[in-house]
RNA sequence: GGCCUCAUAGUUCAAGGGAUAGAAUAGAAGUUUCCUAAACUUUAGAUCCAGGUUCGAGUCCUGGUGAGGCCA
């Protein structure tokens, strides 16, 4: 039973009796290192429903919760604040019921609605960049703390696999390519399509200057260019079913999947069903005629249907075009409604999508809402900020984008060069150094990318990125390296798993203990703000914790075996915390390093 | 023009309306006969501006300023 419940129950009791009022809530935080104790009741809300002085009101409590609280065993007040001291048998106790838990902070599995998270999502016409890792990271973290929470989770995407941007790159191919593949040129397939996408910019851009320097208005000379004009017309065939059209496309999309699952496969994201646009982009239109007839769309002149918003403080917003095609908001309504078909069993989606989005979804979110689904209540939006470089935003016209496999590639260098430096693995095969490298590299990215707060615009420093110390995912995961070395080292000298409970604390294995308990909390906490930065912080506070107890206290080195013992399984207990908590991340931990 | 975000040490990030605003980095000074020094200890340094609400505001409200985004 966790420890807030019950000083919480017996909190309330206690005002009862004592001042024969109920108390709509207990304010609990933790103690302020500058103060003895562990936990901390907060006075002053309480005086709304008591009339009288703080401290008097908290002495008051702190007595007869000492008096009659077993978990209590000393007080003090300061000001409004409440500082109680819990008992070491409550800290070991906990301790007892958890070090055999396996799953320990995770909810019961499947005890809540099952979901979707979208993310990730790429038109498939380039490589993907930075901006693609943080989405892709954010989006798999969080279906991994949302099953933590007890979700079902389904991890979904949708490939923007049509349109003309990836006419473009067709034509270009078709242009210049001479036949071109990703065997033959030993490209990825996803950078090959990337370089016929940069041509057909290169001779677009030409033509335009052409035009312009023939005398044509810079708009005009924008829209006239011959090869523009040339992607259009693919763009019609394609929809028109052109066979060599879809074979080409089939194709080149075909290599393009080859290179991002590639990718995937590096950053260890997968997804449970994919969508495609190709087989989307039709639907939605039956769902806006239903709308209209219901009265939540509205027909003008012209043909076009839209949707009145004004009544939410926004404004119009086309659903509809005036010859019928749909717009992405037709479609994303459409492929909404396919999904739950889809998975009936799911009441709630997250769509991982940038923040220049807001609009979008905003909209998006009311009219599933006025369409009468019930679902619509349970969509949220996960937006995120930009991802900027020193020298600004990145722009692929400038070629200042970071380029997602290059980046990948980059982290496992230097983690390369930084251990031979310290050369601790020389008795290691070049593929176990790989693998690792590997674990250290990708450590370091994804922690750098996910402690921020989603919501914010994220400074990528290339140089700070790949520093492994302090904050960072690499300073992490070598703490929990030296857990496992103690752990062999342990298995020696061999180490009783009887846990005494009448053991006295140290106030550094008490502060260790402390913070485990908090675990579950934080999960439940990220997976309500859908926010991985919110376990990577814990899990830093964790490890800087441990490493201060490692500092101050011998473990295997105590000569009393019980407290050697307890300090090993407590050791245990934090590597398994940093390990479940990075889990969470995506993010591996090594045995050593 | 309308709407939406963000603003905290030199820099990168924290802080459910609660105590003296925490870390990390960069700077200064220390700690290795002992469990991994990719560690630890000490030191200095910050809430954009002006009002308001509150016992109490980095946090909530109003108005500015600055950065970014969305919609025509």
């Amino acid at each position: 039973m966790d420890i807030k419940e019950v000083l919480g129950a017996k909190v309330k009791e206690t005002v009862n009796e004592l001042y024969g009022v109920a108390l709509p809530s207990v304010e609990f935080q933790p103690t302020r290192k500058d103060f003895e104790g562990d936990i901390t009741i907060v006075v002053f809300p309480m005086l709304r429903t008591i009339k009288g002085n703080p401290v008097e009101i908290g002495t008051r409590i702190g007595h007869y919760l000492q008096e009659n609280v077993a978990e209590v065993s000393k007080f003090n007040v300061v000001k409004g604040f409440l500082n109680l001291v819990i008992s070491d048998a409550h800290y070991l106790e906990f301790f007892n019921t958890i070090r055999n838990v396996t799953d320990f902070g995770h909810a019961d599995p499947n005890s809540k609605d099952a979901m979707i998270v979208e993310y990730s999502s790429p038109n498939t016409n380039k490589p993907l960049h930075l901006g693609h890792i943080r989405n892709i990271l954010l989006g798999y973290s969080v279906s991994k703390i949302l099953k933590a929470a007890g979700h079902k989770v389904y991890k979904t995407q949708i490939i923007n696999d049509r349109g003309i941007h990836i006419c473009k790159s067709m034509l270009a191919w078709r242009k210049f390519g001479g036949g071109e593949t990703p065997e033959s040129s030993g490209l990825k397939g996803d950078h090959l399509v990337g370089k016929y996408y940069v041509a057909y910019d290169k001779t677009y851009k030409e033509e335009v200057a052409g035009l312009i320097s023939y005398g044509k208005d810079k708009e005009v000379a924008e829209k006239e260019a011959p090869i523009l004009l040339e992607a259009q017309e693919m763009l019609r065939k394609w929809e028109a079913g052109d066979e060599e059209t879809v074979a080409l496309w089939a194709t080149m999309n075909g290599w393009v999947y080859q290179g991002f699952n590639e990718t995937y496969r590096n950053l260890g994201v997968d997804f449970d069903k994919l969508y495609y646009e190709s087989n989307t982009y039709l639907l939605g239109r039956e769902v806006v005629n239903d709308g209209l007839e219901k009265g939540v769309f509205f027909k003008k002149n012209d043909g076009s249907v839209w949707i009145d918003l004004t009544d939410e403080g926004l404004d119009e917003k086309i659903v509809l075009r005036a010859d019928g095609t749909a717009v992405y908001m037709t479609q994303d309504i459409g492929t909404a409604i396919q999904r739950v078909k889809d998975f009936p069993d799911i009441n709630g989606m997250v769509y991982t999508v940038g923040n220049e989005q807001d609009y979008h979804f905003k909209v998006l979110f009311i009219i599933l809402k006025k369409l009468g689904y019930s679902w619509a209540e349970k969509l949220y939006h996960l937006s995120y900020g930009m991802v900027d470089l020193p020298s600004g935003k990145m722009k692929s016209r400038e070629g200042t984008v970071v380029d997602a496999d290059d980046l990948i590639t980059n982290m496992e260098q230097t983690a390369e060069e930084i251990s031979e430096e310290l050369g601790k693995l020389e008795d290691y095969s070049e593929d176990e150094k790989k693998g690792l490298y590997h674990i250290i590299g990708l450590g370091a990215l994804k922690y750098y990318i996910l402690k921020v707060d989603p919501k914010k615009r994220i400074l990528f420093n290339p140089e700070e990125s790949v520093d492994f110390q302090g904050n960072t995912g690499p300073f992490i995961q070598y703490t929990y390296a030296r857990i496992q070395s103690i752990l062999r080292k342990a298995e020696h000298i061999g180490v009783s798993t009887v846990l005494d409970l009448t053991l006295t604390l140290h106030e550094k294995e008490k502060e260790l203990l402390k913070h485990i308990q908090l675990f579950p909390e934080k999960i439940q906490e990220a997976a309500d703000s859908y926010s991985p930065a919110l376990i990577a912080n814990y899990t830093y506070d964790l490890v800087k914790e441990f490493n201060s107890f490692y500092q101050q206290v011998s473990i295997l080195g105590e000569t009393d075996e019980e407290k050697r013992s307890f300090r090993v399984l407590l050791s245990k207990k934090v590597g398994e915390v940093i390990q479940s908590a990075f889990k969470l991340l995506g993010i591996e931990v090594p045995d050593r390093m």
